[in-house]
DNA sequence: CATCTTGTTGAAAATGAAAATCATTTTTGT
DNA sequence: ACAAAAATGATTTTCATTTTCAACAAGATG
């Protein structure tokens, strides 16, 4: 529940109203997996809210990634993606190019040395994105079968 | 001229043919900086080829990519970048959010750490991408500048 | 060199995701 | 309940990218 209020609380700071749609729509993400674009959410919604429109999933989705509970993420399939952000600090993401499987991880002494790298060129960082694409483990064995055949 | 050749080499093997329009392109992409996407590298063609169109431009840096002698590229403006490839190895990549500007590194630590981050989740790396965006020296000094005002 | 086959070109149209529009509906404070 | 303000959802627009197609050019062959 501490979900629905904080983005109420957000929406009430901000003069915004909390109302039906946006309500289902943030049920509808936090009970999703994660990593979802508007068109796999809208899917979702449809099913059992068939009269909520895309426009409105699409800004809600926006509203929450301001609000802070969502994040968004841009992998290379040309679509927006949308993850819970809440409370977890910052992850990284390792892709499976077979299957897609997504997996989350977090490796303080990467991000270490990404502080000394941008020291060394006077940056300051702001945010970083770190992807790590390759097979998953499930996806290495299936392919160690298809070659013994 | 190797760059000619190894793009000619690539074009027979695969059937391609080596016309004007594809030389014009190449000579522009070698020769303007890195990491531009197709429409300026296509405003920067039309200055002296106004015959040039906009889709012979995409499609050959698509070629260029596939030949491996540009890296296609996306950071956050919605626009597919290319750099040049060719002999350099692997390297990420600072962006300011304030000029745009981008620079290049390598950092043989973080590397390390993406291998080992990858083989505890049973991972074989094909590839990875590592974006730091921040505010670089020149726009710190700027905005420290225009605090002081 | 002429001819033929096949790939290429450029303008224009199509595509697709994201964002904007707008008349109507809903929420919220009084 | 009422008025003001915001939200909704169907549709349209935007914008980068990709495809289409008739005319053209490259390279092979006779």
């Amino acid at each position: 529940m501490t979900y629905k209020n904080s983005f109420r609380e957000y929406l009430g700071k901000h003069g915004l109203k909390a109302t039906r749609q946006r309500e289902v729509i943030l049920d509808a993400f936090l009970s999703a997996g994660s990593h979802l674009s508007t068109e796999e959410l809208y899917r979702t919604i449809r099913e059992k809210n068939p009269g909520i429109g895309y426009a409105t999933v699409h800004r809600t989705l926006k509203l929450l990634a301001e609000s802070g509970l969502a994040a968004q993420r841009h992998f290379g399939d040309g679509h927006t993606r949308y993850e819970c952000s809440s409370e977890e600090q910052h992850h990284d993401h390792l892709i499976c190019t077979v299957c897609g499987t997504i997996i989350e991880f977090e490796n303080p002494g990467i991000e270490r040395l990404q502080e000394q790298v941008a020291a060394r060129h006077g940056f300051v960082i702001e945010q970083h994105r770190l992807e790590i694409y390759g097979r998953c483990a499930g996806c290495l064995v299936k392919k160690e079968k298809k070659q013994a055949i």
